[in-house]
DNA sequence: TCATATAGTAAACGATTGTTTATTTATCTG
DNA sequence: CAGATAAATAAACAATCGTTTACTATATGA
């Protein structure tokens, strides 16, 4: 019988669940060889060998954690005539702390070990979709152009904090921003 | 009097260039945080400690190799409406193996004790020289937008090796980011 | 030549890393 | 309630990290 006592007692699924929430936080906000599994579990109020059982491994849990949230779809939703200015609104939206998986795929991209696996979750995840919204020639290199494009802002305006871009005004800042993707978007 | 024994003896101006060289290329492999100084200090062939004798410490050397090669005076020689081919052709002749001064950067913007000094050596060596040779309203920032766009390309071309990018064909690739480079810098 | 400064080495430091083992504690079942 | 099952804990593992210390070897200069 599928009983759960809500909010107290032991559940495998709830601190499986916690450590994940944890493990999302820390790694956007520290980056993957900047987290240790110890703050993640400090985080989860979990035990270190818990994380072991539940993920196996460091790379388990970032794989479990980060990967499944790569979901560009809000960007696809709409008219790629508007794409880019819907990619600045999105990037707008964001808070400064708490889970950001694009954020937290940047920040373990130069991890030797994570690199092959990650690159095959990109293409899969975020290229191949957007490239099958793209018309045109060179399709799939244009998408990898764009999302390039993308991580590049990100990587300079929220983990380097590079200070042209953050001290420009949000709006100009923004819009060159989205008129320079719509550009690789559009073609020509 | 100065009188320097040729490529033998003991040197400490030798041992100290050869640990930057080591360096050098240990950052630009594996990255700042996937790199031992031990690592390095072999490479080298000389001992840890001397590392820290001659450098005080990882950061401390890091900034010592890296940063002073962050030069981009290659791209910004000629014209800079040839500005967007020129950066191509300068990131194609690179090589996989070796010193990468860009690489190295890119590799260590995740590793947050190391970011604000970066940002900084960003800011005043590439971008500000960079935006000097732009002409038209905000060139801070289209010069910022041009180096984003040129560090995510690196980074999912050379470090991550996406699919996309590195299986197409270099001229359309190249021609393709070059062409997107350069209306940033023209503005509109 | 002998004293001194310095290049270089070996070893250990303490801390932290990811991971594993052994054990205790709580929950469920019969 | 007793026994089994699984969740959670504490502790130690071995390895590596950046850094420091104490020591040896070499070269220089008076």
């Amino acid at each position: 019988m599928i009983q759960q006592h809500i909010s107290q007692g032991r559940s495998a699924d709830r601190t499986r669940a916690a450590i994940l929430a944890a493990a999302r936080e820390c790694f956007t906000e520290t980056g993957y060889d900047g987290t240790g599994l110890r703050a993640i579990a400090g985080r989860a109020g979990a035990n270190v060998a818990l994380v072991q059982r539940y993920f196996g491994s460091k790379q388990g849990l970032f794989l479990a954690a980060i990967p499944p949230h790569l979901d560009i779809s809000l960007l696809l939703d709409g008219p790629m005539t508007e794409f880019g200015i819907r990619a600045a609104a999105i990037l707008r939206m964001k808070k400064d702390r708490g889970f950001d998986p694009m954020l937290a795929l940047l920040r373990a991209l130069s991890t030797p070990s994570l690199a092959p696996v990650l690159a095959e979750t990109l293409s899969r995840q975020v290229i191949a979709p957007l490239a099958a919204r793209i018309k045109g020639h060179d399709s799939g290199l244009r998408a990898a152009l764009i999302i390039s494009h993308l991580a590049g802002y990100e990587m300079m305006l929220r983990s380097l904090k590079l200070p042209e871009l953050r001290d420009a005004r949000p709006s100009s800042r923004e819009t060159a921003f989205a008129v320079s993707l719509q550009r690789l978007v559009d073609g020509e």
